[in-house]
DNA sequence: TTCCTAATAGAATATTTATTCTAGAACTTA
DNA sequence: TAAGTTCTAGAATAAATATTCTATTAGGAA
């Protein structure tokens, strides 16, 4: 056909997470600088800054949620708990992705000229969870807010203590699965 | 003396507030549009945009630790619960400072480049916080992480569901409280 | 080997955004 | 009311950043 690719995606997902942390945004001449990749192809591949952006997000967020909803839909006694801890592992197997989503704002990636293929992927995804979660909530009789804050929300909060700079430690672990318990753990009608 | 200012600094401190909520950043030109200060007496009374931004947020933190550190020092045997849930009565009752504090990450405003005192008032509010929050662990005998997490962590977290554009419901406190509890409570040494 | 196609390259340009600068307005005190 | 001082105003400038454009390069198929 024609000539081959000399950078992976993924090599450009990776800088904009690193310089994500570094410096808290992302410029395309950072990106230059960071993978080598010229701002030609950056603009042949991605065609905007934007959507550069947006598909370095939908890649963490698939490569997250492959792990999660499995977890999630499992179906055993703890899948809640599992799902929840999937947050902590990913932050050790998949460093670069995590920190990607826990520095975006997904509220970001709806810009009506984002490509159209890209949008439906995007919005794909975040109904995907949005309804695994609702029905795990449903099928176990919780109410949502507490799923949604013991399956990610906590979770989340737990490796932002260490996710940008430091590992983080194994101990999370425990307050993570801890604290989606106190999530769902039924309530008494007062305090 | 001489003129005195039109309008106050806590309006434009609140305007970068919605501003960060609509838009997710900040530019001169938007805070003139949303305030109608001129650009020109912006530079007059903060002298840089990075200035204006680390001096909103310092005034946001100043007024958190105000209620925070009170009831974190403040003895009884559940300051620790009642300081978790600082966080979502603030959000209710000082709602711009609330979104700014979970909208910016600290780490933006400390270039060497701020003026002197202000680097030493956003210095002092960190370690005022910090070295509250240590001895609230050692006086308990908590491991730190437990305390950052449930103090801290947990309930921004909680409140981060709802803040940016929808009110936070009363609801959250008892999830906030749980999840403290969660933290500090006494662990099993396996799992 | 030759041609076709897509990838790379980076200078040139456009756009956005911050900052400076000069003038004028308003308050205060004498 | 006059002088002094600080605040306001916004056009002009500078700096950072995104985007376009024209070559050039490299792989694959004929």
């Amino acid at each position: 056909m024609a000539r081959s690719s000399t950078f992976d995606d993924s090599q450009i997902f990776a800088a904009v997470g690193s310089l994500l942390v570094r410096d808290g945004n992302v410029t395309l001449q950072a990106i230059v600088a960071e993978t080598g990749v010229s701002i030609g192809s950056l603009y042949h591949r991605f065609g905007s800054r934007e959507t550069l952006l947006a598909r370095t997000w939908l890649d963490a967020v698939e490569a997250f949620q492959l792990e999660f909803l499995a977890a999630l839909e499992s179906g055993g006694s703890d899948a809640g708990k599992r799902a929840a801890l999937v947050t902590p592992r990913f932050c050790r197997t998949q460093r670069e992705r995590a920190i990607v989503l826990a520095c975006c704002r997904q509220e970001e990636f709806t810009s009506p000229d984002l490509p159209e293929d890209l949008l439906r992927s995007i919005s794909g995804a975040n109904h995907r969870a949005a309804a695994a979660i609702c029905s795990y909530a449903d099928n176990n009789a919780y109410p949502l807010e507490a799923c949604r804050l013991g399956l990610v929300a906590f979770p989340l909060a737990a490796v932002r203590l260490y996710l940008p700079d430091q590992p983080v430690p194994e101990s999370i672990d425990q307050y993570v699965g801890r604290a989606f318990l106190s999530a769902i753990q039924k309530r008494h009608s007062g305090i």
